[in-house]
DNA sequence: TCTTACACCTT
DNA sequence: CAAGGTGTAAG
């Protein structure tokens, strides 16, 4: 697992349930109570990516919530439920690249300004929480230190975790201004390390981005499915007259960053249609991004994130049955985090020159659990169904370079990383990159797989 | 990095 | 319907 934030034993008070998944617990039990995450799934795909959480000015719900089945509370005793998110290691963390680095230390907690959120429903009987699920979706987070609404203040680029409060209230007890909620020692604390989460400002890595628009309704507009005309105009603007099942679709190129003084950034997004995502056209992507920016340019990192949905052409396919498999490719080892800091959320798998590694797409319920399997050069696992081999006739339709470059213009500075000092502890480890030796392992059945390549690769010129 | 207006969507 | 939750693009 990449990420392994929470150490076992960081909350003393909550005793794991040894029939769960050891790393995520989906049930905690204290002193007979015993809380279940219910989205437990979800969270367990953000949590191997590196969840993150928008924070914004006026507050911004959290994407997955805090959803949570209680059993074992005294029917006919009056509970306050509250959530605390506290802050997680005494770390800042920058995006880099691909990951998370540690800049520095945490900007200091003002104990003035810690708050927690008391559910809606508090105090209710026990039996009424145990009836209904416990959902904190009002739960808003905040950047603003000044903010009078009651949300909960973070820091941006800190990393956090909520806990949930389960609070006997005194016979007659409402809490007030004066008399607020009080943690006796009846309290119970429960902290499920998989809702752990980096709180940001902007989305920095882009798989979260896509996790949270396939899984969270409100961004259902950003969805890709045929029928999102804000991405269909760039389909149009983007590829006019060519002939559109064999050309790969580029969707965000970035020209050099502003800063040009020694180094030159790029950063690409492309998507390819996934029916012509054929493992020869990846490979020929791949040759074509190297031999294209081996003169000139090293590479630091290229991810490819296939997105698809296997069997599902109809566009209210259940966002569940997306799998995502993620293709990350390393020529250049970059900075690698410390040993002491094990939150590396995106890459997985060796960081080695060179070395193309897909991670097979799991099953819905155990997604994330598995390491994924590392091999030499390029292969490609799809999913079982899709895994049945099929001649391959895209080799006759090969990419050309000149086409790519000619289709770069600017676009959000956001891919076009300035941040100068970013690249000079890249710059120490550029050197030529040379091309992998990409191999084809399958081709799937792409009649059955509709979907998305998106590759995103970052390079850099020295002036 | 962070903020804002916005189209597009759910509730 | 209106209110309000999304990520995006631009600054």
């Amino acid at each position: 697992m990449c990420v392994c934030g929470l150490r076992k034993g960081e909350n003393g008070s909550v005793t794991e349930n040894p029939d769960v998944e050891k790393d995520f617990p989906a049930v905690l039990t204290f002193k007979g109570v015993s809380v279940s995450l219910e989205n437990n799934n979800v969270w367990k795909q953000f949590y191997s990516c590196g969840t993150e959480m928008i924070l914004t000015k006026q507050g911004r719900r959290m994407f997955p919530y805090c959803r949570y089945r209680l059993a074992g509370l005294d029917p006919n005793q009056q509970y306050n439920l509250v959530l605390s998110i506290v802050p997680l290691g005494q770390y800042r963390y920058r995006w880099s690249a691909s990951r998370w680095e540690v800049t520095g230390r945490a900007e200091h907690q003002n104990q003035g300004l810690i708050r927690a959120f008391s559910h809606h429903y508090s105090p209710c009987r026990g039996s009424d929480w145990m009836n209904s699920l416990v959902s904190f979706y009002k739960l808003k987070l905040t950047n603003n230190s000044q903010d009078q609404d009651g949300h909960i203040i973070l820091h941006s680029m800190h990393r956090y975790i909520p806990r949930l409060h389960i609070i006997p209230v005194p016979d007659g007890g409402m809490p007030t201004n004066d008399n607020p909620v009080v943690m006796g020692h009846e309290s119970m604390t429960f902290t499920f390390p998989q809702t752990e989460f980096m709180a940001v400002t902007t989305y920095q890595n882009f798989r979260i981005t896509q996790l949270k628009i396939n899984h969270n309704p409100f961004a259902k507009g950003f969805r890709q499915d045929g029928n999102n005309p804000r991405l269909n105009r760039i389909a149009r603007e983007d590829q006019p007259m060519v002939k559109a099942e064999y050309q790969p679709l580029v969707l965000k190129p970035a020209e050099p960053s502003e800063n040009q003084e020694e180094l030159n950034c790029w950063k690409y997004l492309i998507k390819i249609p996934l029916p012509h995502a054929a493992p020869s056209q990846i490979k020929e992507f791949c040759t074509e991004i190297m031999t294209e920016s081996t003169c000139l340019v090293s590479i630091t990192n290229i991810n490819f994130y296939v997105s698809y949905s296997a069997n599902s052409h109809s566009p209210s396919a259940s966002p569940s049955n997306v799998q995502e498999t993620r293709l990350v490719l390393k020529p250049i080892m970059s900075n690698p985090a410390s040993k002491d800091d094990p939150y590396v959320p995106c890459i997985r798998g060796k960081h080695a020159l060179g070395e193309l590694v897909l991670v097979e797409p799991k099953e819905e319920s155990n997604a994330t659990s598995a390491a994924p399997e590392v091999q030499e050069g390029l292969k490609v696992w799809l999913s079982p169904k899709a895994r049945s081999v099929t001649p391959n006739s895209s080799t006759s339709t090969p990419v050309s370079s000149p086409r790519f470059r000619k289709r770069r213009k600017r676009i959000n500075r956001r891919w076009a990383n300035s941040r100068g000092r970013e690249y000079k502890t890249a710059a120490a480890y550029s050197t030529v990159v040379h091309s992998p030796s990409l191999t084809v392992a399958m081709q799937p059945e792409m009649d059955d797989i509709e979907g998305l390549l998106f590759v995103s690769f970052a390079s850099k010129v020295k002036r």
